[in-house]
DNA sequence: TGCCTGTCGATTGGATCCAATCTAACAATC
DNA sequence: GATTGTTAGATTGGATCCAATCGACAGGCA
């Protein structure tokens, strides 16, 4: 370990093994698209790189292959999952499923100054360039609106996904031409704020299924195959 | 691994790794109770007992707390998960939305043999006494009317959180009174069989919210605390 | 030419070993 | 007697080592 930790706990979040840092690093390169679809994982090449031994790379792969961002096959190692039109489709309609629900638990106990992180998140995307950023602000308007539901594992599994789009994020922007939807931002916090579920529940899906469809469009026009 | 893949493989399942096999024999106990919530893994102990070395053991333990199924504490160790009622309700809710959603999807792709699975399905739950197998057999009967949802992640999402249900099963059966819904399981199937989705789903949701609220009365009443 | 086969380097799966950390029991102090 | 410090054993995290498998390529054969 050595000198690996020290970098950890100088960069902010402390991370208590290398595993978790290597998992989360590797997850959040992953999910930013840093380390492209294809890619294939060596474990001596990763160990090198983050100057730890295979040992806490392998660890960090299978938990990387529990959550489907790589795939794991005896013997010839880990690569980096493709993105295809049904990856996402598919998590459109994990998001699809997940998202009204863990909205319409949370809103009965959204608070006041929920609402104004919210406010605050729809000011900050409108003035956001940075595709990367811009995803990231997103994620947290919508999380910000479920992570009352007060059910962990359904907030932590929408989180997941939600993240998990973020591989989608360049298609998506290209596909609605730069549109993150906040016309439906807004309409889904009036909703939250007078406690309309249904509104907003509604919403949300109108949200989805007009990502959704562009999504598929755009695969559809230029093809998948490549990219 | 010597003698162990040779156990393994005239098992009926073939395993293609040590790893893959304590991961999948741990899941199954953990999910069946067979190891009850609470209990600590110990890693040289499972060694010993699935006579292959602590390596495959902790990546299988890493694979499972993706999957929520044990905790982990640095240098402590892991630990089966414990059921509570917010688990419980964290899982029905999380079925509630991932169900209906693959139902719908699935529907219009089913086929005349999917549907005589199912009701054959149905028959064996009526003539089942045993409960672990009434488990398995009404995962089957759910999983058989999701299959065709052409999604790979939100069915396989789908059926990990079903098996997930296992767990409660003991108390779900006591909560009950060891009706597993058949009533609306036949409900289903035949809304399945005419197209009607809208029927299908609103079925479905009745279904999850008897079962959840039954088990939620019974939590209350006996105190979660023990067990 | 085209196909099969065997060998070699690269890479992973698994075993063993060492270091770091936690738990628990016990001693010392107030 | 309660609390705190200390130390030994148990247990995990990580490193290193060895064996098994895969892919590519070269050579033999029809």
């Amino acid at each position: 370990m050595s000198g690996l930790l020290d970098v950890i706990q100088s960069a902010g979040t402390r991370y208590r093994t290398a595993t978790e840092f290597v998992e989360a690093t590797l997850r959040e390169a992953i999910l930013s698209g840093a380390i492209a679809p294809g890619t294939p994982l060596r474990q001596e090449e990763l160990a090198t790189s983050f100057k730890v031994s295979r040992m806490p790379i392998r660890e960090a792969l299978r938990q990387l292959e529990a959550q489907a961002l790589v795939d794991f096959e005896p013997h010839r190692g880990a690569v980096v999952v493709q993105i295809t039109l049904l990856d996402a489709m598919d998590n459109y309609a994990i998001r699809a499923a997940l998202e009204p629900q863990a909205l319409r638990l949370s809103i009965p106990n959204l608070t006041a100054e929920d609402f104004e992180i919210a406010e605050d998140l729809i000011a900050e995307i409108d003035h956001e360039q940075d595709p990367g950023r811009m995803g990231e602000l997103n994620r947290r308007f919508h999380m910000t609106l479920y992570a009352q539901a007060g059910l962990p594992r359904l907030i932590a599994l929408t989180e997941q996904h939600l993240a998990s789009a973020d591989r989608y994020l360049r298609f998506h922007l290209a596909a609605v031409g730069g549109d993150m939807g906040q016309d439906e931002h807004r309409e889904m916090l009036a909703a939250c704020r007078i406690g309309d579920v249904e509104r907003a529940v509604a919403t949300l899906a109108r949200h989805h299924g007009r990502a959704s469809e562009a999504m598929q469009a755009f695969f559809r026009a230029r093809d998948v195959s490549r990219d």
